[in-house]
DNA sequence: ACGCCGTTTGACAACGTTGTCATCTTAGCG
DNA sequence: CGCTAAGATGACAACGTTGTCAAACGGCGT
């Protein structure tokens, strides 16, 4: 490689022929160039290799070119999978990602919100429960009129960006799947009832249940409450109440392993004697023995999603379509194959 | 609150009656300055509730304030912890933590690495396995005269923060554990050999072994590849070659996961039966059903010093010690109380 | 050919900080 | 008590971009 020394907006300006200012409106995708100097200035700046600068764009511009994720969420897969769809998206557009985990107080974000937004400028943030759930937080930036999008399966909000997926309907597939299967005699285990998330995915249990007219007293619902353990004593109440049920939906996969291990103990073939099938497909479906069913959503893409139409609506100073619904997916593995 | 405007250090430097490179001084700690306009300028600094422009700071200084993670690894769980305890240094001293995710190219993050360093400046680098242990990479940062720091079990070098557990010693001291609470007939299941980490705990096992003075027969050796189903497949092999065994050790959490399902599935009980302890302390250790005993490195605390002391080497423009060494802890639960 | 008006372009200040270098203080010493 | 050198302080340019506003351009109707 050649000596490179830092290439500027002038540099590109005077190969091209042009202002510093109008290279600086095509890289900003600003109205008023003639598309032939757009192509020209992009065709300098390609063969040069320039980038513009970050810190001076941000000095100058007063914007930070920073969208932030706020969450409190243990699930480290989860987060990660958000990160790196918003980081693709960021990217793209010469901006950059952060994630910033809220310690609540005296259970709200509030404080935790504000004490961030005092240290770092934003120019869009993106909320994920229970965050989002968070009405204080909300109203903050909404005062501050910061553009943000709620990745929640939650109420909406009219002045922002919705992202989610129709957990009933998930719930609702993920059954049919069980039942195409061949399964007559069913069960759900539910999550915490005071998680919508867990409601919504029974209820798409109910409904498939009649879809396929299977006797209200076939199917049967035990409560969990998303951990581990509570499928593993799940199990042996389903063995007391239910003991001929086949298959078995968990509200999610911590519960299915949790299940799976109860039913390895009572000498239970999976998926032979027991097929179950989870929801989130989290590390842990792929790394049970056996491998575990269950239902994804594409989170990455939400998190792409959400970044690029909150860069847009941070560009455009307005808000166009507030509602985006993603569907999900069954991956398909030995728990219930 | 009252309408606050921005506040710049021209407004600190007139309330403090100072110039703004006084102002300046005191925030980058530079010699200097009597320590009483320091404590001055401080004290209004914090009156007023003022902090430093990173952009203008980035622009002015040709710095970027940038500290970054390269890694590719899949456990979340563990780059979570990496990046809050960068998070938490660099937040410390109005740095940004950012982590990036490198795809290898013919074996080599070399091209990964060139691609990222093109687009972004850097002040400082944050290595783990297995980005560490490329050497393609290594040079491209020493050529660049980037601050770099090695998070990893693998060799140490000279001109850089090394920072790390000894494995084999916490090999050691997790089977003196299981040999405390009674155990005389003991079992190590190996990760990949490839793995240093997964040899070095291995000769902890061996080494805690004769320390005890426990027969080599009554010990045994199995080979697992760190995942849950090895773990699964382990046992299995362990009923045959040594059905006394009381007490396991496995190189990680996973495959302790499936040692424990397997065992369950066989009618024993953890740990009455059988007890097992495993490494990582990863959250299959806490979410697991019994929970699993396991040795923690405290990475978080790993993390926090690396991006300190490389914010100091920045400053400093001289590195000081470039070894430091982690101790480890045993997080007791229910698979071996 | 002329004016008019919307579109395109550019000159220059502004953004908030640090680097450079000159100037002012102060302590120590003869 | 003056001189010197080191330490402390400040004035001002520079960093690379965007915002503002004025000027140049070009198409259209007459």
């Amino acid at each position: 490689m050649s000596a490179k020394k830092k290439l500027t907006i002038e540099d590109i300006a005077e190969t091209a022929g042009v202002s510093i200012k109008t290279v600086s409106r095509v890289f900003n995708n600003a109205p008023n160039v003639r598309q032939q100097k757009r192509d020209l200035v992009l065709g300098v700046a390609r063969d040069l290799g320039y980038r513009p600068n970050i810190s001076a764009r941000q000095l100058a511009s007063k914007r930070s070119f920073v969208i932030s994720h706020f969450h409190d969420n243990p699930n480290t897969d989860y987060l990660s999978e958000i990160y790196e769809g918003m980081r693709r998206a960021c990217s793209e557009q010469g901006y950059y990602a952060v994630a910033e985990k809220l310690l609540p107080q005296k259970g709200s974000y509030r404080q935790a919100l504000l004490d961030y937004l005092v240290r770092f400028e934003v120019d869009g943030v993106i909320l994920s429960p229970p965050v989002s759930d968070d009405n204080a937080v909300i109203q903050e930036i909404e005062k501050r009129n910061i553009p943000y999008a709620l990745i929640s399966p939650g109420k909406k909000k009219k002045n922002a960006i919705n992202v989610f997926i129709d957990e009933k309907n998930a719930g609702r597939s993920i059954t049919d799947y069980l039942i195409a299967r061949g399964h007559q005699q069913l069960a759900f285990i539910s999550g915490l009832d005071s998680h919508a998330a867990s409601r919504q995915r029974e209820a798409g249990f109910w409904e498939a249940i009649d879809a396929a007219q299977i006797p209200k007293k076939n199917a049967v619902r035990l409560a969990g409450d998303f951990s581990m353990q509570s499928g593993f004593t799940a199990f042996d109440m389903l063995m007391k109440k239910a003991p001929h049920v086949t298959g078995i939906f968990a509200a999610n996969d911590e519960m299915a392993v949790g299940i799976i291990v109860a039913a390895l103990g009572k000498g239970k073939k999976v998926p032979q004697d027991l097929s179950v099938v989870g929801f989130d497909d989290s590390p842990f479906a792929r790394a049970m023995w056996p491998t575990i069913t269950s239902l994804a959503q594409p989170i990455d893409e939400m998190a792409h999603l959400s970044t690029k139409k909150l860069i847009e609506w941070v560009h455009a100073e307005s808000l166009d379509q507030s509602r985006y619904e993603f569907s999900t997916e069954i991956i398909i593995r030995e728990s219930c194959p």
